[in-house]
DNA sequence: GTCTGGCATATTGTATACCAGTCATGAGTA
DNA sequence: TACTCATGACTGGTATACAATATGCCAGAC
């Protein structure tokens, strides 16, 4: 299911065009909506439990079952629902324990990618990471949570990617989704803001002066801070 | 997809029945045979596209094509199979750089899992590892390639096993299974052999040690040396 | 009044029919 | 001989029908 670009031969022509990526088949759109649908679902202010009904929402799509039940398969080997027989398809909340252990292989991807950027990434590529936080440094620091949020997402998605591993990508971009949905609710209390910025200029500093051991080290205790906050804090979890 | 057992009420009578095990969805058992079989192929002996018929493997198992489609679905989203649409299902042989790309998101969790390791397995544990090289260091060094590589993967996964962390455990199990797949072509040769041994033995005593960082980096500059023994010499791959 | 057993209903699992592209083949033509 | 192109078998995608089973309701027994 991944849309992964085509390797560019090194004697394509001219024109360059991007491998245009028409998957329209009705599984992936439904896998999309689906996967839109449940992230937005802000799933962690009940506990009730949030039951999906595959022929409900084939007809909302106006399609058949079987491309929303290949779609919720995926979405349930991506850890996203459940589907207990003949009873229904639940969607997922997870556990404190498990939001940790996420954090912790998100450690240990991102740390990696650091790694990597020190020895492969271009000087500009490392400045755009400074330049994410330019509103934040002149002026007012942080407009409010919500916006510092995404730039913080943001920003450790872009090390992923400047790593150039597309199997480090791929991981990762499953566990920030994830990320995503509890990140209203747990990560970016006010106090940690400060500490986090600091910590991601420190990244930056680390990445652009090519310290290889000191930018994996910055970027896993960083990412390890979060998970112990969680441990702490977190008990809205479970 | 979990079995697991109910918990028994501590006023049971005799009896004691186990909750029957009923999990054999065929949708699970065409999943499990299909992807032993890509496993089992040697798919990088020729360099012919491998394809898989829905059909013709429907009628195999003796069940319908929506099991194994469903089947399919899940082995093309862990990346052993491409569905093209109209044109056929192929089994994906990975490219060299996608094999280091593997191989580095590998070392990335193995070595976070050792750092874990480091602060959370129990003494016995951690003995257990070096328990698996002992008919390897009296006597004859490893027998033969085939049975010191099964010890080999089996050091490997029992590391991260030991990190009691799901989510690394998942994420590396698919790695590792990718890895199986190359392992008779690419991995062990016989000079490789020695220095992994001392390698293992190393990354043992600095677990023992309850060195974390040293641990770490033991285990991740272990898994780097074969990304960077498969880039130099792997060029079968591609 | 409480409990048991069966039935109606709801829901996913599986099988099958049909559809729309793709590609090999081979007849036909220059 | 070489090339074009129509044709039909083949393949995965989708829709729908059928099967199996978990749950809730209700009647009837005790």
């Amino acid at each position: 299911m991944s849309g992964r670009a085509a390797p560019r031969s090194p004697l394509a022509p001219h024109p360059a065009l991007a491998p245009i990526d028409v998957t329209p088949s009705f599984k992936h759109k439904a896998y999309t909506a689906l996967k839109n649908a449940i992230v937005a679902m802000d799933i962690y202010r009940s506990r009730d439990d949030i039951r999906l009904d595959e022929r409900k929402l084939a007809q909302d799509f106006g399609i058949s079952r079987t491309p929303v039940r290949e779609a919720m398969a995926q979405l349930e080997s991506e850890g996203f629902v459940r589907s207990v027989p003949r009873r229904g398809i639940y969607v997922v909340r997870k556990t404190k324990r498990e939001v940790i252990e996420m954090i912790t292989a998100w450690a240990a991807l991102e740390s990696m990618a650091a790694r990597l950027i020190t020895q492969t990434a271009t000087d500009d590529e490392i400045a755009g990471l400074r330049k994410m936080f330019a509103t934040f440094e002149n002026g007012r620091l942080r407009a409010h949570l919500d916006e510092y949020s995404d730039v913080n997402i943001e920003f450790h998605q872009t090390i992923i990617r400047l790593s150039r591993n597309e199997v480090l990508i791929d991981l990762a971009e499953n566990l920030f989704t994830h990320m995503r949905m509890i990140r209203r609710t747990t990560i970016g209390e006010q106090d940690r803001a400060d500490r986090s910025i600091r910590d991601h200029m420190n990244i930056i500093e680390a990445l652009e002066a090519r310290a290889t051991d000191r930018a994996e080290e910055l970027v896993r205790d960083h990412a390890l801070g979060l998970a112990e906050h969680v441990e702490r804090y977190a008990d809205y979890l479970d």
